[in-house]
DNA sequence: ATGGCAGTTCCTAACTGA
């Protein structure tokens, strides 16, 4: 079983690059993030002539995200409510950035977590806001079912310094401060681990790279994007990798596929 | 130190992203 994460940028802009990427990895699910559009105008058709069941969360805009899946996918759930309650949640589900369903034994979280900004700033505190209810959302998932977790998405936090093309002078940088940094240590004591450090150690190696100052050509990148998984699911991962045919695209998105394989 | 690039909408300016 294969498991991608991709934040496209705009699932319209980016149609018929997941689509050729689609038909040269035909992945078992793929997971989107920052769609950008609102349900009724997702564009469905190419991407279920396919093959794929596609399940979506988004709004005008900004966020979004979305399940692709080879299989019907059960137990479809959007947002922190379904889980937590309406009260615990608050306005966290206002934007678009949780849908999770289950394949097979497997429950995957497609997550697209705040930016940030900057730190300090009034949406670095939503960050880490968000991140604490999504400790206790996973916490509450894993207490609710048996299930293993594939937790995947844009996690917009680069968990070490080997994550950072030049990780000097980071600690104040949106992405790796410390409180996020902890925040994201603070989620995966319920039990995840890191999917991609379970066969790379070395440092350089990214999925996101800024659009400006040709950081792709000078490999300025960040590794943003994850995969993390429960203890058996963890033993079980053969291979992560990432993609990085498509930021090489003429238009691309500026973040690039991460694959997981059981 | 600053801004740089891209997508979207309230669409030719302002916002958000990371």
């Amino acid at each position: 079983m294969k498991i991608a994460t991709w934040n496209v940028n705009s699932i319209r802009t980016r149609l018929m690059q997941v689509v050729d990427w689609l038909q040269a990895n035909p992945v078992d699910v793929l997971c989107l993030q920052e769609t950008k559009v609102v349900d009724a105008d997702f564009p469905r058709s190419p991407l279920e002539n396919l093959g794929y069941h596609l399940y979506v969360s988004g709004q005008k805009s900004y966020n979004g995200v979305a399940i692709l899946s080879r299989t019907p996918v059960e137990d479809i759930s959007i947002g922190f409510a379904p889980v937590l309650g309406a009260d615990v949640v608050g306005d966290l589900d206002e934007q678009k950035r949780v849908i999770t369903g289950i394949v097979g034994n497997v429950r995957i979280v497609n997550l697209y977590v705040p930016n940030g900004s900057a730190v300090g700033s009034d949406k670095y505190h939503y960050k880490l806001r968000w991140l604490k209810v999504l400790r206790e959302y996973l916490k509450t998932l894993l207490e609710k079912q048996p299930h293993e977790l594939c937790v995947c998405g844009d996690f917009n936090i680069a968990p070490d310094h080997r994550d950072i093309h030049d990780p000097k002078g980071r600690d104040e940088h949106i992405m790796a401060s410390p409180a996020e940094r902890q925040a994201l240590q603070d989620v995966l004591t319920v039990g995840l681990a890191d999917a991609f450090r379970k066969f790379t150690a070395e440092a350089g190696h990214f999925t996101w790279w800024d659009y400006r100052t040709r950081a792709f050509s000078r490999d300025r990148g960040w590794r943003i994007d994850h995969h993390y998984l429960t203890p058996n699911l963890y033993n079980q991962a053969i291979s992560c990798t990432i993609d990085k045919a498509p930021r090489q695209l003429e238009q691309p998105s500026d973040h690039t596929p991460v694959i997981v394989e059981f």
